[in-house]
DNA sequence: CCAAAAGTGTTTAAACTACACCCATGC
DNA sequence: GCATGGGTGTAGTTTAAACACTTTTGG
């Protein structure tokens, strides 16, 4: 910015506000609360104004601890949005940010203020201001960024299937995938370890559990770059 | 944000910044402004403060503009950086967009208000507050995005040999390609007209020029969005 | 013994890589 | 006539896509 221009009096309020998505084994869905009943459009995602003593990622990250009341949840900014008409009380900037949660994890909703849900992003409710659009951001980003990156395991428990991991693909891609082609990919990629563990709910045979590898990652991470 | 707290009083600023891109047939350049004289970190990005009445884009677009005097210039938000001592004069926060020009449209630097110059990326100056990150940051999206977007073309002038493209390939990656197969490549994806025009400066044989055809352009946008 | 999901392999096509020779022309 | 950058093709490898049968076991 300009130095000699701090007089400047702006006037501009600055929110945080966190898209958390989840998984619930069929689903994308996504956390929002809702402030004020009687209202048409008053679901929106979790948000706060920024503090002035905290940066914008303090703040999704204190939005985030307040739901999941966990650390170490994936978080990363995703855009700023700052029409002038966004918010018809105030000129507010927001700063948002997309968090990946295993959904199984947060299914009540402790020490929250408001009341909260889980919705499935292809059944949004009405929304606040530009949330919606926010969301479709979100969705969009973690389209993009689970090709390249192995993200997106996030989403799901600890342990967990290949159907499971299936599942989570088809649901974020939109479309089917074909099991034997995905298997191998996915092996191909070495993240994921096998455990001899069988998770015996959904079939007779039973199905291996895996984990995700996080060293081979790394790995995956540095032999990707260096082919760029 | 919540509704209910619009009391907040924050004191926090909103500046724009524009990290901008130029190519000058050989290395990727960024154009910097000198803000004080005989101070050791004075470079810096080109910056204002965002204005009550303008959304973040419209200043960078107005930023742009100053610099350009064009309309239709390449631009992108890149990320909002918030860090509490990133300023130490104030309690700033910067929105940066990411902008991509033809470097040879402004070599003469009009109406610009400061000292201005373009650095190459391998060679930058000493940057104030936290600019040199915002420029690794807009180097890093380009690589990203120059292999799914077609972009990149806005660095290049409207007509410019497969010699051209692959200079500003390689400078975007920082390695050097086969340039028979990045041929083949560029022209399996249908974007280039080839015109009956040749380029005799660089070679005694004479290159042809291309144009980026934007219409086919989006025809492949429209095929990548779908196969995801 | 059968229903339901798990597990596995092959064939074909497409994309990418490495690599080498001829072309046109100004000097 | 030769040096310089421009233009093109092919063979080998890797990766992706399509596709079907066998395994396990609770009921």
């Amino acid at each position: 910015m300009e130095l000699n221009s701090y007089k400047t009096d702006q006037r501009i309020l600055i929110a945080v506000d966190c898209i958390i998505l989840g998984f619930d084994g069929e689903q994308l869905k996504v956390f929002l609360a809702q402030k004020e009943l009687n209202s048409a459009n008053n679901w929106s995602a979790i948000g706060s104004f920024i503090q002035p003593e905290e940066t914008s990622e303090d703040a999704a990250g204190r939005l985030l601890y307040q739901v999941t009341t966990k650390a170490n949840v994936y978080i990363e900014q995703l855009h700023t949005f700052s029409a002038l008409d966004r918010d018809p009380a105030a000129r507010v900037v927001s700063i948002v940010y997309l968090a990946l949660i295993n959904i199984a994890d947060y299914h009540e909703q402790v020490h929250f203020p408001h009341d909260t849900k889980w919705f499935s992003l292809n059944n949004l409710p009405p929304l606040m201001l530009d949330h919606r659009d926010m969301i479709l951001k979100a969705h969009a980003r973690l389209r993009e960024k689970v090709v390249t990156n192995a993200l997106g395991f996030e989403l799901l428990p600890k342990k967990f299937t290949m159907s499971h991991l299936k599942s989570l693909f088809e649901a974020i891609y939109g479309s089917p995938l074909d099991r034997r082609n995905f298997i191998k990919k996915i092996n191909s990629l070495g993240i994921l370890k096998r455990l001899n563990e069988k998770e015996k709910e959904s079939s007779r045979k039973g199905a291996f559990y895996y984990v995700f590898n996080n060293s081979k990652y790394v790995a995956f991470e540095r032999v990707d770059a260096k082919r760029k």
